[in-house]
RNA sequence: GCCUACGUAGCUCAGUCGGUAGAGCACUUCCUUGGUAAGGAAGAGGUCACCGGUUCAAGUCCGGUCGUAGGCUCCA
């Protein structure tokens, strides 16, 4: 027998007997690697370790601490789901099972659904398995044989797919004792190697994502290499469940819902001031940045919404009203009306780029399903503008538009920026030629910026091509923020034109952008962000007075008095509490400043000053420390 | 829209087998006048989401409506 190249990540080579296992040349570089080892790569090929290998090739030894490893332990686990789910409910018949990030679900379809205490049952056959240490074992096969075998067991789901692979290819199945399932692999040698584990909840899930289709009882789950891997995921859960901005918003008293108007916000007043707040810093860039605001009627009659194309492309989501013989749309977006003020003069290229911003409310109705808290909601703002521009322009404004975000971010100190570029979809409005010139002129911009992006091929909106941008939150969760989009088709819609340099008539360019996108999903996404503890300068209530005992009463009030005269956000806590409980109640409502008062303070008209989380910072005169609360708002510290 | 779970005081939650509703915090009043994360006492507060049904009797059981939550194409 021949020996067989075998080539590592680091381009270092061996030469092996021909037919070797991945598991065995694990072995012969070291029992470490051996034990962590999960699967191998093959020629960029996911396999077994028990893969036998018969001919030169690149080779790399994929552990479970690595991103591909967890996914194979994601994916072995949830076929030992399935082992426990087939055991237990007899009738299930399976479906589908991936691994997702940082989990993974099957699908089932079952006679019922599955219960709380079915899933600990589950959990605890789960268990049992692991500890049995089955061996999973890789079975190649016709598609035919598959077809057969499947049948015979009367797994219908998965003769369904075994039906859909291509007629040559091998189809493979793994077993672990008497469980069989239809799977691409590669998998854990056997169960014993999968230990940590959790499932999490249960859902209904369409087969194939189809509502049409069968309604599947779909089981989520976790696992990790390490107990401490599981306990620091769990954990990480339990910190996004406390940080829930529908958590905070009640706690904080800064909005609520109410039944009587469905997925709409109230802000209370603390959560209009930081509302406010995030307009007020909008506006003021668009001081800087040459914008001009606007405001634009709420009820528009349906013809409006016929000509933008709203009422093909997005009627199911509008509301809706008749008044008398003529029918009014509520405005889901600002862009056509902004189209109409446009149009009420007539404009030169000299004019160009007008600036339109716009903070009018939206209301789309959006499906019951999937609303949630301030993130989707049916009644919103943007801090929407529309450019009208020269083709020639897109690319100034293009550049504008990135230094503006990457401002706004630093302020909310989001980091972690990454960007998508979409491009033409199939179905396209609009000359391929702008298309072409639009794209390169993004890509230009891109290019120019030094920040990495993505192409998401034929992703634009079909009105033109667009930019997203992403950012991570505090606990390293995506959230997509700004749109920058082109588009062709409003200005051709709606007629839009400019005296170009030549004297004749041109088509500008309109640019949809939103940096916060919608106000009340931006405030969702910020309050997780920063846990509640808001920046003084959003703070709703800034500063807190607490005397300590009533003989400061008239020190406390005055002292409130000329801060609040001064425009900082104070409240007096002139309660008859000790100042421990005082201060308890200021830290738990998140107030940035507490100024304790008593009656040396009150003599020397000073203040002692408690930061938020970081304690006493001792004795202050009254100016000093307004002196540097004034720079902090001004400089919108974080 | 679909599946599942949930809806009890402002908030967080108990409420057993169906027998007419309870705690803590917050609130009000009183006592205490205090020095950097909870001083004490008393009081007030609920059409148990809503509508209907079963029952002598419903927060509890059944049906419906509304609302909220987790999901619903990250493919064997």
């Amino acid at each position: 027998m021949s020996d067989i190249l075998i080539t590592f990540p680091d381009q270092s080579s061996r030469s092996f007997a021909t037919g070797v296992s991945s598991m065995e040349i694990a072995e012969s570089i070291g029992p470490g690697l051996a034990k962590a080892a999960v699967a191998a790569r093959i020629d960029g090929l996911l396999t077994d370790l028990t893969q036998s290998i018969d001919k030169n090739a690149d080779f790399e030894i994929i552990t479970e601490d690595s991103d591909a490893g967890h996914e194979v332990l994601l994916h072995s686990t949830a076929h030992l789901m399935a082992h426990a789910v087939k055991l237990l409910f007899p009738d299930a018949k399976v479906t589908i099972g991936p691994a997702i990030e940082n989990r993974f679900y099957y699908d089932f379809d079952i006679p019922g659904t599955f219960s709380d205490n079915d899933l600990e049952k589950i959990e605890a056959k789960m268990h049992e398995l692991s500890e049995n240490d089955f061996e999973v074992n890789r079975i190649e096969m016709s598609r035919n044989d598959a077809l057969k075998m499947f049948k015979e067991m009367g797994e219908d789901y998965k003769v369904e797919i075994i039906e859909q692979i291509n007629e040559h290819d091998t189809i493979s199945a793994y077993s672990q004792d008497d469980f069989i399932d239809l799977c691409r692999g590669p998998h854990v040698k056997s169960t014993g190697k999968i230990k940590h584990f959790k499932l999490l909840s249960t859902s209904g899930a369409y087969w194939r994502g189809d509502e049409n289709n069968t309604m599947l009882q779909r089981i989520y789950g976790t696992v990790f290499s390490t107990k401490k891997g599981l306990d620091t995921y769990l954990h990480y859960l339990e910190e996004a469940k406390k940080r829930d901005h529908r958590k905070l918003g009640k706690e904080l008293d800064l909005f609520f819902f109410h039944h009587l108007s469905p997925a709409s916000p109230f802000f209370t007043d603390k959560g209009a001031v930081v509302y406010n707040n995030l307009i007020d810093y909008m506006r003021s860039l668009y001081n800087e940045h040459g914008y001009n605001e606007v405001i634009t009627p709420q009820i528009f009659d349906m013809e409006l919404w016929k000509q933008s194309g709203h009422y093909d492309m997005f009627i199911d989501n509008m509301f809706r009203m008749e008044m008398g013989d003529r029918e009014f749309g509520l405005k889901p977006m600002n862009c056509p009306g902004h189209t109409l003020i446009y149009s009420h003069g007539h404009h030169s290229y000299r004019d160009l780029p007008i600036r339109m911003a716009d903070f009018g409310r939206l209301h789309r109705f959006e499906k019951a399903g999937v609303l949630s808290g301030l993130t989707r909601v049916r009644s919103m703002a943007q801090d929407d503008a529309h450019i009208f521009c020269t083709p020639e322009q897109i690319g100034d404004e293009i550049t504008d538009l990135f230094e503006m975000v990457q401002k706004v971010y630093k302020t909310f100190s989001f980091e972690d920026l990454s960007i998508t570029l979409s491009t033409r979809p199939i179905k396209a409005l609009g000359d391929i030629k702008l298309w072409d010139k639009a794209e390169s002129s993004l890509k230009a911009v891109l290019d120019k910026s030094s920040f990495y992006f993505t192409i998401d091929k034929g992703k634009g909106a079909f009105y033109g091509p667009k930019i997203d941008f992403h950012v991570k939150d505090a606990l390293q969760r995506s959230h997509q923020l700004a749109t920058i989009q082109l588009d062709f088709v409003l200005p051709e819609r709606f007629k839009l034109k400019y005296i170009a340099e030549d004297g004749n008539e041109a088509r500008p360019v309109m640019i949809h952008r939103a940096i916060l996108g919608s106000l009340e999903r931006f405030f969702g996404v910020y309050l997780e962000h920063c846990g509640g503890d808001f920046p003084l300068w959003l703070a709703p209530v800034q500063i807190v007075v607490l005397p300590i005992s009533e003989k400061v009463q008239t020190y406390a009030e005055k002292l409130t008095k000329n801060l609040k005269a001064s425009g900082f956000r104070t409240q007096l806590d002139d309660k008859a509490d000790k100042i421990g409980a005082k201060i308890r109640k200021a830290e738990l409502s998140k107030i940035n400043i507490m100024l304790i008062v008593g009656e040396k303070e009150a003599e020397a008209e000073t203040v002692s000053v408690r930061r938020r989380h970081k304690g006493d910072l001792g004795v202050m005169d009254v100016s000093e420390l307004t002196g540097l609360l004034s720079e902090e708002i001004k400089q919108r510290s974080s």
